[in-house]
DNA sequence: TATTTTACTGTATATAATTACAGTATATGT
DNA sequence: ACATATACTGTAATTATATACAGTAAAATA
């Protein structure tokens, strides 16, 4: 957050500390009063030297209409991924999660299509917080990408080789040898469920 | 203290909705556009009401002043239920959680215990995010006192009455019948997985 | 040196927003 | 049966808020 002025960075404190306190973001006023400034338009300016540098938001018109744009990148939410597109392209992002109730670290959500983990627990739907990685470990469940599709399967590697094992009797398991594109994307770490 | 009604409940996720995807809380035009109420007040009386509930605050005469009391406080982890204790007593919190990633109101995160709803996708050491309510719908699943006991089951009603439903083909269900010490604590709306 | 940026004060205004009051109607509790 | 709660519509007043415009002055930048 270089470039903002010693000031700049008191009036986004003060944005910064309404918002945990409050739960919402502070009138050009209240921020005038805490900072002292005589006149509101010293905290609107400040604001929009602010939107300028690209820190926060405006909503035009909206009252406390401020958005912290480190809030509003918050952990991208995959829908589904296009063939063959890198798995956190723009295209790719249904939206942006702010919380993370995980006690693990997550890169990213990832939207659960089909039912082919359906034995581990995961339902079509659900969210799987996913830790990006190169390298998993035997057992772990893991967002894999085979040439262009990207699944979550159970990573298995024995004397045999690496095997991705649905959990659902009605798929079957997929092998990898040398002809597959095969490489880890991350692993899953947990899963949110929004709808039951 | 609770017991929403349904619009109430309406009016409590459009609050949240907009916190979470705006970073603030709604106006009462807001309010009543979203939910297509004629009239401002409408959603003003059902703030009064949700206020009197115990569930937000007003911050008055401050625009956008409402704040939930559920992160104020933290929503309740709540572990082993003591045989016949209230269900949110002291002694069953296991600790309070300051971020809630489901759409829904939560009143209490619940930690399940055993495997009975392991074909609802729902795992031993899940949380399940429950809203307290008295009554519930055909086919919700519900957090169920019985005589001393609490469990998570699917709740059935026809005209045979009222079973409690396991989703695990060894367990059996349970049939309500007059003899029975029952009630509805609350309604499962999603589930967090920390650990997979 | 000229120009822009920073950092304000002060005034003004349109509109955003809270909130009270007056109703109507149905449902629920006592 | 009667009071209270729910669930609104509609009007209106006061206050809260965003935001433009007119300045002043010092500091940074070109």
């Amino acid at each position: 957050m270089l470039n903002l002025t010693a000031q700049q960075i008191k009036v986004f404190d003060v944005i910064k500390e309404s918002l945990q306190s409050n739960g919402y973001p502070p009138t050009r006023a209240e921020i005038a009063k805490i900072l002292d400034f005589k006149s509101v338009n010293a905290a609107e300016s400040h604001i929009k030297a602010l939107v300028k540098k690209g820190v926060i938001r405006k909503v035009p018109g909206s009252s406390r209409g401020i958005k912290l744009v480190e809030e509003i990148s918050g952990i991208p939410l995959i829908g589904s991924v296009a063939a063959g597109s890198p798995i956190m392209a723009f295209e790719n992002v249904e939206k942006n999660i702010h919380s993370n109730p995980l006690n693990k670290s997550v890169d990213f959500f990832l939207r659960v299509q089909g039912e082919s983990m359906i034995d581990a627990g995961i339902l079509n739907n659900d969210l799987v917080g996913v830790r990006k990685t190169k390298n998993a470990e035997n057992g772990e469940i893991v967002v894999a990408r085979l040439d262009d599709e990207v699944t979550l399967k159970r990573f298995k590697k024995d004397s045999s080789g690496i095997r991705l094992l649905a959990e659902n009797e009605s798929f079957s398991d997929i092998k990898i040898d040398e002809t597959s594109n095969f490489s880890i994307e991350g692993k899953a770490v947990g899963i949110i469920r929004e709808a039951l």
